[in-house]
RNA sequence: GCCCCCAUCGUCUAGUGGCCUAGGAUAUCGCCCUCUCACGGCGGAGACCGGGGUUCGAGUCCCCGUGGGGGUACCA
């Protein structure tokens, strides 16, 4: 078994073609196939290095290999080839036709352009075409579509049918002897081998041509599957309009490849039970053709955030520190070197994950224990300080002479604070709030006890000290 | 215009003639946990596009509408 991906190098991997790639990979593992890539760039005016180049980042970036060297579609010769072939056996015609005229001379006939053309060259005859040809006469070559129907089964639609009425005489080379799309799938795919092709709904009108292709050119043709698009949250085809839609921006944003991966095959496909967060392995065990659904999908970008929260959850914790260390490193933080002390950046990661959907997030609630440099919130300072200074630079005096000489444990601060607050004769949270401020800047943070265990004891009434000169100044 | 595909909560989906009083997830609302925010737990609201058949019985099969998507290039 050999399947293929085969996108089109527009410059990045779109989401759309991301999720036929791992329909494709997630086949060919589970069936021990092989699994290769072809960029689709018989244009060659469109096509370049930097293009083919974002299609396999993002590739990669999911984590989606691929057997061998990209293969690149040079095969103008073979494709040119097939055609003279079809050519010499009659199968297709060449076509001497002005396109403009014959498109004009369509549409007051009210009939397709393909036919024109056909007639025109019916009524040249062979004889005189071939003549012209000889003398220089540039021409295209049209695939003759044959009188019946064209029958093939697809893996997702079934029994698919089409009158060959319906088809046109597709031009299979062109004027100046390039090979056009249709012809050069058949043709590449042939030559790779491809048994399996699984690929974009949009493909299903042009899958008869291509069958009538690899029947007349003799070569053995695939088994197709055509899944899905995936739609915009306006229930339009996904595209720029909606914002991202390349894989590569989503990894900018903060997601795991292998949420992309999970999420994106839920889209078109489901495993059949209510599973729904799943390893890339589990993937690979579930997937199957046969529960491919036919109905497009809603990107939701809301229901992919909850699902990387869900693995963020679950890596393990020495890959999360690496992606805080990455970010935070990036926006040029003080004091990332705190991470390397493997026992402490590891509770940090434990506290801090669930409360983290994206990457960014969890970098976000990092920041104020691996950095001395507090960003403060303004509504935090504004709730838990200005509404009554005397009695926040009074609470936090108090919490930090007490909890200085306190047993710097969870438990130990716990029973510390809390005496503190039945002594006080208020309730812990009316200190508790105006610290986590001190601690952290922010509103919400992990437990207080927490945070005060990851922070140390120095740092924790550095931080106290400074909060009272803060608000004092303000 | 012609051809093709599709149609279950807002969204992703389960459902292959009786198990459906239509299940799960997400989002949303409420409660619980609680020092905040999350996580987690419990609960609420929320869907079979419409009309005809077939059948004892239809979300499930058939037909017709309607809606959405795709194709119809000397694009890929």
């Amino acid at each position: 078994m050999r399947l293929r991906f085969a996108p089109s190098p527009t410059g990045y991997l779109h989401v759309g073609g991301a999720r036929t790639a791992i329909f494709n990979w997630l086949w060919a593992k589970q069936q021990g196939g092989v699994f290769l890539l072809r960029i689709e760039d018989t244009d060659r005016q469109r096509s370049s290095d930097e293009h083919t180049r974002a299609i396999l980042d993002g590739m990669s970036w999911l984590g989606l290999d691929w057997e061998g060297p990209v293969f690149q579609s040079d095969g103008v010769e073979r494709h040119r080839a097939d055609a003279l072939r079809l050519l010499a056996e009659g199968k297709a015609y060449r076509d001497f036709s002005d396109p403009e005229s014959v498109r004009d001379e369509a549409k007051e006939r009210g009939m397709h352009p393909s036919r024109v053309a056909r007639e025109k060259a019916d009524e040249l005859g062979l004889d005189e075409a071939v003549r012209r040809a000889e003398s220089g006469d540039a021409f295209a070559v049209r695939f003759r579509v044959p009188d019946g129907e064209t029958l093939f089964t697809d893996l997702v639609h079934g029994e698919m049918r089409f009158g060959n009425d319906d088809i046109d005489d597709l031009i299979i080379l062109r004027s100046d002897g390039t090979p056009v799309y249709n012809l050069a799938v058949v043709s590449d795919d042939a030559e790779m081998g491809i048994t399996h092709v699984i690929r974009g709904d949009d493909h299903l009108s042009n899958t008869p041509k291509q069958v009538l292709l690899y029947r007349a050119l003799g070569l053995a043709e695939p088994v197709f599957g055509h899944v899905p698009m995936i739609l915009g949250l306006d229930g339009k085809k996904l595209s720029k309009r909606h914002g991202v839609t390349a894989v590569g921006d989503y990894a900018s944003e903060g997601i795991l490849p292998e949420a992309m991966v999970n999420f994106l095959s839920l889209l078109g496909w489901s495993p059949g039970d209510d599973r729904e967060v799943m390893t890339t392995a589990e993937l690979v065990e579930a997937f199957g053709v046969d529960r491919l659904l036919k109905a497009g999908s809603v990107f939701d970008p809301e229901k992919l955030s909850w699902m990387n929260g869900q693995h963020l959850m679950r890596r393990p914790t020495d890959e999360l520190v690496g992606y805080v260390r990455d970010l935070l490193t990036g926006t040029g933080d003080a004091g990332v070197e705190r991470l390397d002390d493997a026992d402490w950046s590891e509770r940090l990661m434990e506290v801090i994950k669930v409360r983290a959907r994206t990457l960014d997030e969890l970098a976000d609630q990092a920041r104020p224990f691996v950095s001395d440099t507090l960003r403060f919130d303004d509504t935090a300072v504004a709730k838990h300080w200005m509404k009554d200074p005397g009695a926040a630079i009074d609470r936090l005096e108090r919490v930090s002479t007490s909890l200085e000489k306190a047993d710097w444990t969870h438990e130990g601060l716990e029973t510390g604070l809390r005496g503190l607050a039945t002594e006080m004769e208020v309730g812990a949270g009316k200190l508790i709030h105006p610290l986590r401020v001190a601690l952290t800047g922010n509103m919400a943070s992990p437990g207080i006890f927490d945070v005060l265990v990851l922070l140390g004891r120095d740092r924790s009434v550095q931080r106290m000290s400074d909060g009272v000169e803060r608000i004092r100044c303000l």
